[in-house]
RNA sequence: GGGUUGUUAGCUCAGCUGGUAGAGCAGCGGACUCUUAAUCCGUAGGUCGACAGUUCGAAUCUGUCACAGCCCA
């Protein structure tokens, strides 16, 4: 804590429901330990569930099955001398059933008083009830527990946007689909770490915190260093790190880590998120494309158990091969006989296509940025289907390697799925002079005013001079990915604590 | 940044062309020994996002601001 946070004031929400809940635990702190940590929970609900829920009630009973279970208490029906309540764990949910016989009249009139929302502990054994619910016969129930706010209406659970985000909290406790999409997001990672690991590849973490910015072209947060007395900043990507490992002889690496940029916030954008960066020694960027239609397929059947996905209205096919088409390849094939070579190759004839549809572009940029943002304009939210467009221009591709054929394009690709951009890789820039060069040219976009324009990185030239094997690289949003897979339409959905403007 | 919609009880939502607020859940009290969003009876709970303005009178009309959702850049 520092002096300058302010966080002690006291809550100003506090209502009739609040107050009567700390009278209850005031109640509960005179009669002993409010708060117990000694209760032994061995078994959860879910296991639970799939280990019995197949017997019959006769042979539940006939041989009783111990169990302690604890939770959050959900639902709660009292009837007189009978009580049902249900409670959730991490693996789902199970319902109780308490009396004064097999509790005592103590316990049944104490939890009368219990409120959805208290943390139960509770002893017993399993039977099937007349409707067949596997349900926990209770001996022994503890409050662990209390309470002080109501949780959201039972049924409908938490629906307001916006406090979904702010009190995820809460969201994970009423709402099943958020649980689920966060416990997917997990499986994604770890699906995708052991796609990589079994082929060899090491886990390494780079700075965090960067004297200079670079490997992508973006605003960065800035912050500072007191003892060092210098500018540090948040990093925007972790390539140039990644590559210097490379270098260093680990052939074969990669990063899951958070990025940070200082930009707007939308459905797409969150400032910091989530990328895979893996890099491959002797490899290019061809088998990295191949490597990512492995890579998505693997994730989604082990995550998903089946590769077509579906998104928002959209059906994603992850299993059929994904397309690979140029910029103007993509163009003409998404508008069948709209634009002629002629037209995409001549720089005039693009400035007056731009023009006319209104769209934004860089007037010093040549043919190759021009076509860039004609896709982006007209065919970018066209590719649906998995769609790698490849040969970038070298001028928007300072860190990927020219093609041999043609150094006015390079060795990249990026690939799009319901109109996003979801991964970027090339074949590397191991040329350190031809590096140094782009460098410079950066430099001089950053001197006219081009604030994501990257910096010159002279240690990330020293360690190319003594020599980068050829190399592929690609980094993947894992954010964008995951809501992909779990059908979420914004990028606030898919991150726990999605950044908000204060209350 | 622009457009648009929203903000009413802890939660989910009503509230017509202005006459100082209503339901369900949750809560409290009561009935009920197989309920499933339990049911039934009773009861309490609100500076209607904030601030101005119009009006005899504003949750409602107007303006500004705050936050959020969606669309666009």
């Amino acid at each position: 804590m520092t002096d300058e946070t302010q966080n002690t004031i006291a809550p100003q929400d506090e209502n009739q429901i609040i107050a009567e809940r700390r009278e209850k635990l005031k109640k509960l702190r005179e009669q002993g330990v409010a708060f117990p940590n000694d209760f032994k929970r061995c078994d959860m609900a879910g296991e639970l569930h799939a280990a019995h829920d197949g017997k019959e009630n006769d042979a539940l009973e006939g041989s009783p099955i111990h169990v302690s279970v604890a939770g959050r208490m959900m639902l709660k029906r009292v009837m007189g001398k009978a009580c049902f309540a249900t409670i959730q764990d991490m693996s789902g949910r199970i319902q109780l059933f308490i009396t004064a016989d097999g509790t005592s009249a103590e316990t049944l009139e104490a939890f009368k008083h219990y409120d959805l929302g208290d943390i139960l502990g509770a002893n017993g054994t399993l039977f099937k009830t007349k409707t067949g619910e596997l349900t926990l016969r209770v001996t022994e129930l503890r409050m662990l527990t209390k309470s002080l706010r109501p949780l959201p209406e039972k049924f409908h659970g938490l629906t307001d946007q916006e406090q979904k985000y702010r009190q995820r909290y809460l969201d994970l406790i009423t709402n099943e689909e958020s649980r689920k999409v966060f416990t997917v997001r997990s499986q994604v990672i770890q699906a995708i770490r052991s796609f990589l690991v079994g082929r060899g590849y090491l886990e390494v973490e780079t700075p965090m915190m960067h004297p200079i910015p670079g490997g992508a072209s973006a605003r960065p947060f800035s912050t500072h260093h007191n003892a060092l007395d210098m500018e540090l900043y948040l990093r925007i990507a972790p390539e140039l790190y990644l590559k210097r490992l490379v270098v260093g002889g680990f052939e074969k690496v990669f990063e899951i880590n958070r990025n940070f940029r200082n930009e707007g916030l939308s459905t797409r954008h969150n400032p910091e998120f989530t990328m895979i960066e893996f890099y491959e020694a002797y490899r290019d960027y061809k088998y990295l494309m191949d490597l990512t239609e492995e890579m998505f397929r693997e994730t989604a059947k082990s995550v998903l158990g089946h590769t077509v996905v579906q998104y928002q209205g959209h059906t994603i096919n992850l299993g059929l091969p994904f397309d690979r088409l140029t910029i103007v390849e993509s163009i003409q094939k998404y508008h069948p006989g709209k634009f002629s070579d002629e037209q995409l190759h001549d720089r005039k004839a693009l400035i007056d296509t731009l023009k006319s549809l209104n769209a934004a572009y860089k007037p010093t940029d040549g043919v190759g940025g021009l076509q860039l943002s004609l896709f982006e304009e007209t065919t970018e939210q066209l590719l649906i289907q998995p769609t790698f467009i490849i040969d970038y221009p070298a001028e928007v591709s300072p860190l990927a390697r020219r093609s041999d054929s043609n150094p006015g394009i390079t060795e990249r690709f990026e690939l799009f799925v319901v109109g996003r951009e979801l991964a970027n890789g090339f074949s590397e820039l191991n040329d350190a002079e031809d590096q140094a060069e782009r460098f410079m040219e950066q430099v001089h976009q950053k001197e006219a005013g081009d604030a994501e324009a990257m910096h010159y990185d002279a240690d990330y030239i020293r360690s190319l001079e003594f020599g980068l094997p050829p190399t592929a690289g690609e980094g993947i949003g894992i954010d964008r990915l995951i809501m992909l897979l779990t059908d979420s339409p914004s990028i606030r959905d898919v991150i726990l604590f999605p950044q908000m403007r204060p209350e």
